[in-house]
DNA sequence: ACCAATACTGGACAGTCGTCAAGTAAATCT
DNA sequence: AGATTTACTTGACGACTGTCCAGTATTGGT
């Protein structure tokens, strides 16, 4: 039923055309899956049924399973598009930093921002990464997301460290653990209307940074 | 329809009568409530049914509306009588612990015991605490234990910097996130399989810990 | 203009959900 | 022992769920 993914190497006629398809195809896939982000960031994934996702789109309820096997399908294609939206975040702030401080305040500016900002949308990772700890389906992919994050850390750390003259003192995990449990505290806050947690996280980086870098002797 | 709560102050035979049902009735509500919480830790919050808790126990699903009002009574219910089971965990370690290292390598091994032991529990915790994020019925008894939570990893690290003559160089809430993020990602990777990232838990607790102490001069 | 393939709608399905109430069993009191 | 309250069961209710499908609108090739 659904159309066929291009085939050949030689791109004939037909080609282009299901190529033409496909993309179509997948243009609606992200659209549709994108309503569902906001539903699901709104709700959180128990509350969240395929009719409120359709409610939210453009198109009625059936038309998600003409673009999707079933729900598990749906909300991992969701997963995998959110993981593209959200981890080269920070590179920027790693990129155009030239010392030491900048980057430790442009990393915790940028945290503190995204928990202001963006406080639903990481509440849903939050929660689909608790879902795959009951359901694992989700597993492979929220662990793709979870080391892409660590990764995205661990530039942040070692490139401090570097600025610094210094060497990173912990692992890769430890490093990310650290930072997304301060993030994770100052979300719940946030979300539970305490506006000032923003602050006491931005804090909490400039405090905790440097001191997961070798001391000075 | 349920029997009222002991009312006056001078116990009368009747007061007394109701006192022994308010306890029976305590008692079934609470065993009502471990069979939820075997449920909720199992299924996790999304699919757990009031009828699977019930088919969890000895009772059909009728009663619980005879013992809670309803469904966000019943999982608050849960949620305080998991508190009360998970707070006072390390104590004992703090009580019996007469040197730096001693409570280091205890809090360290008490971490990763439960890590491995009562894996499926936390995970319920954490469930629950996602839930919170959207619900804001359970937003006030999680924040409760949360606070619990957080004075018990409080009183570890000051009781460690005060064997090692040292002071605490963060806030509670601070060492408390660092902790928790470390826990919820070892917890992560032992439910998907990888019982030896306990062994890694028990190593990062070791190494950063001390750092959240002032360093020496 | 016609036709076939694609895109989408809206209703129906079987199942499950929380909730409730009528009815039975058990315990308690007089 | 009989009467009354308490404890619990069972079946039902309307609402909602994911899934599926027959039918309609839309598109694009010829």
């Amino acid at each position: 039923m659904n159309p066929a993914p291009p085939t050949g190497l030689a791109e004939t006629s037909v080609d282009r055309i299901s190529r033409r398809q496909v993309d179509k195809f997948e243009e609606r896939r992200s659209q549709l899956a994108t309503a569902a982000i906001q539903t699901l960031s709104e709700l959180g994934y128990a509350r969240t049924s395929l009719r409120e996702i359709a409610h939210n789109s453009d198109f009625s309820h059936g038309v998600l399973h003409y673009y999707f096997t079933d729900k598990v399908d749906l909300i991992t294609y969701c997963v995998k598009q959110y993981k593209a939206a959200c981890v080269t975040r920070y590179d920027q702030i790693v990129a155009v930093s030239r010392t030491a401080p900048e980057l430790l305040t442009g990393f915790a500016r940028g945290l503190a921002q995204t928990a202001r900002e963006d406080a639903s949308m990481h509440r849903l990772w939050y929660d689909l990464r608790n879902q795959s700890l009951f359901e694992s389906s989700y597993r492979h992919d929220v662990a793709e997301i979870d080391g892409s994050l660590r990764n995205m850390i661990w530039r942040i750390v070692s490139r401090y460290a570097e600025l610094d003259g210094r060497e990173p003192n912990v692992t890769p995990t430890q490093a990310y653990a650290v930072f997304d449990g301060l993030f994770q505290h100052a979300l719940w806050q946030v979300l539970a209307g305490n506006q000032a947690a923003v602050g006491v996280l931005e804090d909490s980086v400039i405090v905790l940074l440097p001191r997961l870098l070798i001391e000075f002797d």
